[in-house]
DNA sequence: CTGCCATGCATTGGATCCAATTTCCACCCC
DNA sequence: GGGGTGGAAATTGGATCCAATGCATGGCAG
């Protein structure tokens, strides 16, 4: 099953992390099919990968669809974060050689630059998703990646209307981060981490206009 | 397509948490579609869902087996379970009800009753994870529970070889974390919990053997 | 005019069928 | 006797087909 499956699934996962199918959205089958000219059972398969991470809801003979999340879901998921994040960090950190280090100033470097929204978005992720990329525990940066995948559509609607004004923090935060992996300071790397994620949680929480709660 | 593919997965994930899939085994489709009576195609979306979850490893075109996980791996995800569980517990406490803490005291009563293994491995398992049954988090609880799954066999190789001597602390400990439960001191027993999963996790790191490994 | 029910359409769930790949074994050659 | 090669059986991957369920539209009655 696996070849159109997993075609499918990243196509689904893209999609929605690119904000083109949003939460509520129904998503069905013989659509999915038809754009990856696929048959609809690679997309049943991809749907069920999908419904077990979370990016999916899927209720019997009603079909699939991306699910709303609650201000205090998202909350508890940025404490996952907060706990799981730096014990991939300390077990990646090790084994990142200087060719990560140097893709993390380029990627910083570019975000300083000035970039829109959904590209900041983009180097974001890929900038932290990068600090575990060498953790080589499957289920921790699986798990890692799962909490980003169902959450972006959030942190994008934040930064919509937060402006670019918080950037100058999260770039301060990003290099100190950077020199505590430089100097290979696990211990250091993990508390700016834990902070970082804390602060945007603490922000998220003073707007609750993001899940349509007020 | 949910019905008998969740029938499926359910029963799939019993086998695997009961033994009676040991890791790197195979699991053929026919095999498992001809014991529920149903199609091979339930089974192939039944198997997604576990690859997801992590119970199960699938490559293309050779089919599925359960995973071996290295001490290492295992040594992590009880790290992570040391990060996650007793915030699991803390947004599960204020929601526990009498009735869930009465079930607490039987369950541990019996365990201090002198069980078998297998049995004492069930109700550890209903202990722990109804302390965190009012969370209300779908994406805590689902991650909670998986780490429990994917570890389970190695947790049962491991009693199996320690002998019921260490139940003592075992049930000292669960004393504990249950009285903090009752006096709804949320720091207290997280404390307890965090401190329980690390000393298992030290007592498996003396058992190499379990994971094959001298 | 409004609300309910029934019928028809859209969509999902499940089974069967066919193609492609792998695996296992026997046989042959070195 | 051991290792490699060929082929057949087993197993998986993907498509099509049929049944069942849900949803929407329209008609009918109050």
């Amino acid at each position: 099953m696996t070849v159109a499956t997993q075609r499918v699934a990243e196509h689904l996962r893209r999609a929605i992390l690119g904000g083109h199918i949003a939460p509520g959205e129904r998503v069905r089958q013989e659509d999915i099919a038809q754009q990856l000219g696929a048959s609809r059972l690679p997309v049943r398969e991809a749907l069920q990968m999908l419904a077990a991470e979370g990016m999916i809801e899927h209720e019997p003979n009603k079909g699939a669809r991306v699910p709303w999340l609650s201000m205090h879901e998202v909350d508890v998921m940025y404490k996952m974060r907060e706990q799981l994040e730096p014990l991939a960090l300390a077990e990646s950190m090790p084994f990142l050689t200087p060719g990560d280090l140097l893709r993390l100033e380029e990627i910083q470097d570019e975000i300083e630059a000035g970039v829109e929204v959904e590209q900041f978005l983009a180097l974001d992720r890929e900038f932290h998703l990068r600090t575990y990329s060498a953790c080589g525990i499957d289920h921790l940066t699986s798990t890692v990646t799962r909490l980003w995948n169902s959450t972006q559509y959030y942190r994008r609607a934040f930064m919509h209307l937060s402006g670019p004004s918080r950037r100058w923090v999260v770039n301060a935060e990003h290099r100190l981060l950077m020199d505590a992996l430089g100097r290979g300071d696990e211990v250091d790397a993990g508390r700016f981490l834990a902070g970082h994620i804390r602060r945007t949680r603490i922000e998220l929480n003073r707007h609750p206009e993001v899940f349509g709660e007020d």
